[in-house]
DNA sequence: GTATGATTCAAACGATCGTTTGAACAGGAT
DNA sequence: ATCCTGTTCAAACGATCGTTTGAATCATAC
């Protein structure tokens, strides 16, 4: 099965798709030939070109197919959230397991490429390629801002730059969950990573401690500031 | 200062090493041609394949000539933790701020290119290239048991699992933070990175919090188990 | 059947890749 | 002055890159 492995797959589309996904997730955008890709996909070489147009068309592609449904689901499951607590402020917890919880059942899912595409994912928010992070940053305006408002909400005595912070902290630690198996076995030989089910109440009790931890030095501060014009 | 930025550096090995650093941190190795890191060192292009052999081995390089300095800071860390502590365990916040205080302070060396290093090893962590991951591996094998033995020692408690993968959820919490700035600027355009030492208390208090937070579900089993045999 | 539009195909395009070559240049020891 | 060793240089190598081309093939409507 070393080429063509999709060789009967749906439309050719897809197939591309698929294989691109696959491909930018073991060797990185810029080591993947569109030979590669066409190989990979059982398709001519030229297709790639006439079904997307170039190259970065691709790529951009490949991220839309995925990151349009996955931030749907996180919206969805914060709303059915905020539906649930009748316009109280949520539990820090309720909105962690929304955002981190939809993306690790993508992750999770091994059968229709999910948990490749989050692995790629988890490896381009570091990456510095311009367009490419032009285009992240748009699709995740929205979430980004629904999710750090409920955060602020829920939060009210920590300073919203902590929470931003915090939030970033946790997005690395999930993205090197995903990637996980690989790295740990590195410097872990001996490591197990029998059964993927205990990831996610891993990956969750760290998240919460984390983000509930106490407030670094003296930057407390609640609202009721002790000196109003430093 | 487009090209030759480094122009009348010290010798030729190092400045190919510096312009080489700083372009795989920003484009990545494939992305990274010899003849934009000589035009950037401004030495000739076959300087490299002399100084160096290929290009697979300047990679190598790079990373060795600062991760063999940064990992025996590591560990002299560790070891002034367990001189004082006498033969103690040693409390699991000593620990975590051997390990990740001396990576930050690496990562605010913006001066002889440290911050930019660390950038590029966070990148290369969840990076699936397999000689250059081999090579981690390696450089990491004796530091990262040193680190585990100790935390093992600390929290004598919790399942070595446990420890491993939230160990592995800090250096992921940690990569973000150093690269962070760039990518928290995509989804809240109103940020502010003015104060980079706010940093280190920042990450610290959230990776102690993520590393004692409780274990996830019935998990937490003491040593005196209520079932031996499961 | 024949015409029409979409798709696939083999082949080639110029550009750039990492690497190699052999001559030119440097400085110190004999 | 001569030799030797280490280094730099311009030029070229074959391989591979992303993309384009024009003909072949397919499907559908008339």
């Amino acid at each position: 099965m070393s080429e063509a492995t999709a060789k009967q797959g749906p439309d050719t589309r897809a197939r591309i798709l698929n294989a691109a996904e696959s491909l930018f997730m073991t060797h990185g955008f810029e080591a993947t030939s569109m030979r590669m890709i066409t190989g990979q996909a059982g398709v001519n070489l030229a297709a790639v070109n006439y079904h997307f147009g170039s190259k970065d068309a691709l790529i951009q592609e490949v991220f839309k197919r995925r990151l349009t449904e996955l931030n749907r689901d996180r919206l969805s499951a914060l709303e059915a959230e905020e539906a649930l607590a009748n316009g109280a402020p949520l539990k820090p917890s309720k909105i962690v397991a929304a955002f981190f919880g939809v993306s690790l059942k993508m992750a999770a899912d091994t059968e229709h490429g999910g948990a490749t595409f989050m692995r790629l994912l988890g490896r381009t928010y570091t990456e510095p390629n311009e367009f490419v992070r032009q285009f992240l940053a748009e699709e995740y305006a929205e979430v980004v801002q629904r999710f750090m408002s409920a955060l602020y909400r829920a939060l009210p005595d920590v300073p919203r730059e902590e929470i931003l912070w915090r939030f970033h902290f946790m997005m690395g630690a999930m993205s090197y969950a995903i990637a996980g198996t690989d790295a740990l076995k590195l410097f872990a030989g001996d490591f197990d990573d029998k059964d993927p089910t205990r990831l996610m109440p891993r990956l969750m009790s760290f998240l919460l401690g984390g983000l509930r931890a106490p407030l670094p030095e003296e930057v407390v501060e609640s609202r009721t500031s002790r000196r109003d014009a430093a």
